[in-house]
DNA sequence: CGGGCCTTTGACTGGTTTCAACTTCTGTGG
DNA sequence: CCACAGAAGTTGAAACCAGTCAAAGGCCCG
């Protein structure tokens, strides 16, 4: 838990009291791979931090087929934002891809800590601000770049993290088949 | 500029003595048709707020070409949170498409005004999460259908938009060419 | 009125998907 | 601990979506 805590000190300052009040509102979970933290049709009720470990999150295609939007890993938080805030069924899977540890911050119990502590407001702005940013980043790839070269960016980038997940998650995050990653990989070896 | 605090008031309660802050710390423009409010390489200094009118927000790709990532209308606020924040230079151009008005934040008195009003963190934190999920929303579209696909569903969408920006716009921000935006539209009317 | 920008159209190209068959890996129960 | 079934990865051929290039036509704005 004191992964969280470092977390939120490198965006905000913390009183000794903050951070026992952090402590007291968030629960720490254990949580196996293939395991939920959210099906489709469900209200998203909590942010998620991931202490250790990987989740992805998808949806399933007008094809039946899985489609990943997103993948969080240690030290990023992981929610469906658009389901949590406003209520609504979410269209989202997340679902841990290897054995994880995370902090779970439920929707109530978080209103109650941005009263205890409005610097955590902040705090959540920036995280979403970086993530936004993110987002754009990776429209931008996805425009500029065919497939092939956003696999080799990917993995120059993540040259770890491409050994923990199967090529089919990777090849649905980055937008094609498995058919396709597989030709990709056996050219240039 | 009281389309702003018309706005900021549908997240966050804000007094007399509030709005009044508000109110002396942003500044009214007018943008002309084609006018920028930031440039590639400059380094953002503010977070605008659209009270009319509409920019785009795009960068020059490897081929020499313009990408539009985003647009920004009434009621948006536009802005590179990257730049913004980090303090670095910008990949993107904000241009108006047509003649507009907006108020200006200033990235320094924004953080005064955030001391001054707490509450206004919140306010842009929700707003962030909703450009967020907006942006999700966006990649799931890119991945999830063809290019005549997600013409369809904007036009649908946004009827009275597309009539607003010329169609090399349009097929800029829908990631694909104007030549087959134009082969869309010749096959179906 | 004219020049340049925007849009249209067609032929050709290429990146990626689809489908199907085959091989390799993995994890679970006997 | 091994066997085996299902999951994951590989390979090739055919089809398709969209890009590129080039040329012509339309239209806006100075």
């Amino acid at each position: 838990m004191q992964r969280l805590i470092a977390h939120i000190s490198k965006f905000i300052e913390l009183t000794e009291e903050d951070r026992e009040t952090i402590l007291s509102c968030i629960q720490y979970q254990e949580v196996k791979k293939k395991d939920y933290l959210l099906r489709q049709d469900a209200i998203c009720n909590a942010n998620y931090f991931i202490l250790k470990g990987c989740f992805r999150q998808y949806y399933i295609n007008e094809k039946g087929l899985e489609q990943i939007i997103h993948f969080g890993i240690d030290n990023w938080w992981i929610t469906d934002y658009d389901s949590l805030e406003r209520r609504t069924p979410s269209e989202y899977y997340i679902q841990a891809v290897e054995n994880s540890e995370i902090a779970v911050l439920d929707k109530r119990v978080k209103e109650e800590l941005f009263s205890k502590i409005p610097g955590l407001e902040r705090y959540f702005r920036l995280i979403l601000q970086r993530a936004y940013a993110a987002s754009m980043q990776r429209i931008k790839y996805i425009y500029e770049f065919t497939g092939e070269e956003r696999y080799y960016h990917f993995s120059n980038l993540f040259p770890e993290f491409i050994q923990r997940i199967p090529q089919y998650m990777l090849a649905s995050y980055l937008g094609f088949t498995p058919e396709f990653l597989s030709k990709i990989r056996s050219k240039k070896i």
